[in-house]
DNA sequence: AAGAGAGACAACCGCTGTAGA
DNA sequence: GTCTACAGCGGTTGTCTCTCT
């Protein structure tokens, strides 16, 4: 369903790649106006572009701040860290990048990446013996394969057990057994098995004082949900896949570094 | 030199969420 | 509560460039 205003006096609107003089107009409207009132722009310039389109040209193009040029391995290995982490959502993982847009990293993935980070996972699979290839599935049965997921499947949530949410003595029992035993089991907390309180894990990639950015995403347990701090990275959902793929649990402990993958 | 195919990336589209009237 | 406009997101498409034959 089309809302009106998204695209209103089509016929008169400019489409197809921007010219240097679009661009120009573009650049002035916001440096008088600001970002924002992307929909004025058309009336109050003359400029026959979609609100939506000066948005895009500007966040993905014109911004002052955008980094352009080859995308370097630290940053690539940043990207597939977290979209191992939260899968296609690309503006939270260009946000951990900066300079970077969604876009261009979703071009990148799309394009490049995938391809790369899928012939790893093919070499690596070919490495281990055909019982242990066999795709996994979580609690309820998702066949889960963390190198081909382009979704956010496995970890975009993370159980932790209430009792030790509420306890912060006990945080060697941050993890509920029954999901250290499937650490990609993601279980609704009204989930008559779901002890724990669940998490948004884009919620949980704050800044952490003292983490190199290129760290790899160091995160923190906010404060409100239990006075522990348990300290973990982003490599955590492959280092728990591999554990638990080879039935070696994970030891969930305090303040512990998770070693890169 | 010319055409085909692949790759890269800019731009568009459809949709959701939200704020304000 | 409803409607409208707008911001923002992710998937997809279009177009340009490069490489290969």
């Amino acid at each position: 369903m089309k809302r009106k205003g998204a695209y209103e006096n089509q016929e008169a609107v400019n489409r197809g790649p921007w010219s240097a003089e679009e661009d120009q107009i573009l650049i002035n409207y916001v440096h008088l106006h600001g970002e924002g009132k992307w929909g004025q722009i058309s009336r109050r310039t003359g400029l026959k572009r979609g609100g939506k389109s000066c948005r895009l040209r500007w966040l993905n193009y014109l911004k002052p701040d955008i980094k352009r040029g080859n995308i370097s391995s630290d940053e690539e290995d940043l990207i597939i860290r977290l979209h191992s982490l939260l899968g296609n959502r690309w503006s939270l993982i260009a946000g951990r990048l900066p300079g970077r847009t969604d876009n261009e990293i979703k071009n990148y993935w799309n394009t490049y990446l995938r391809k790369k980070v899928e012939e790893k996972h093919n070499d690596n699979n070919n490495n281990i013996p055909v019982e242990l290839r066999m795709e996994s599935s979580n609690a309820f049965g998702i066949a889960i394969d963390p190198a081909k997921s382009s979704e956010a499947v496995m970890c975009t949530e993370v159980m932790m057990a209430t009792e030790a949410v509420n306890d912060s003595v006990n945080t060697k029992n941050l993890m509920s057994t029954n999901y250290i035993e499937n650490p990609f089991a993601s279980v609704p907390a009204d989930h008559p098995e779901g002890l724990g309180k669940q998490f948004d894990l884009s919620e949980l990639l704050m800044p952490q004082e003292g983490c190199d950015f290129n760290g790899y995403a160091c995160v923190e347990i906010p404060p409100h949900f239990g006075e522990h701090s348990c300290r973990v990275n982003d490599a955590m959902c492959e280092t728990w896949y591999d554990d638990w793929k080879n039935e070696d649990y994970f030891p969930l402990d305090y303040d512990m570094d998770f070693p890169l993958f």
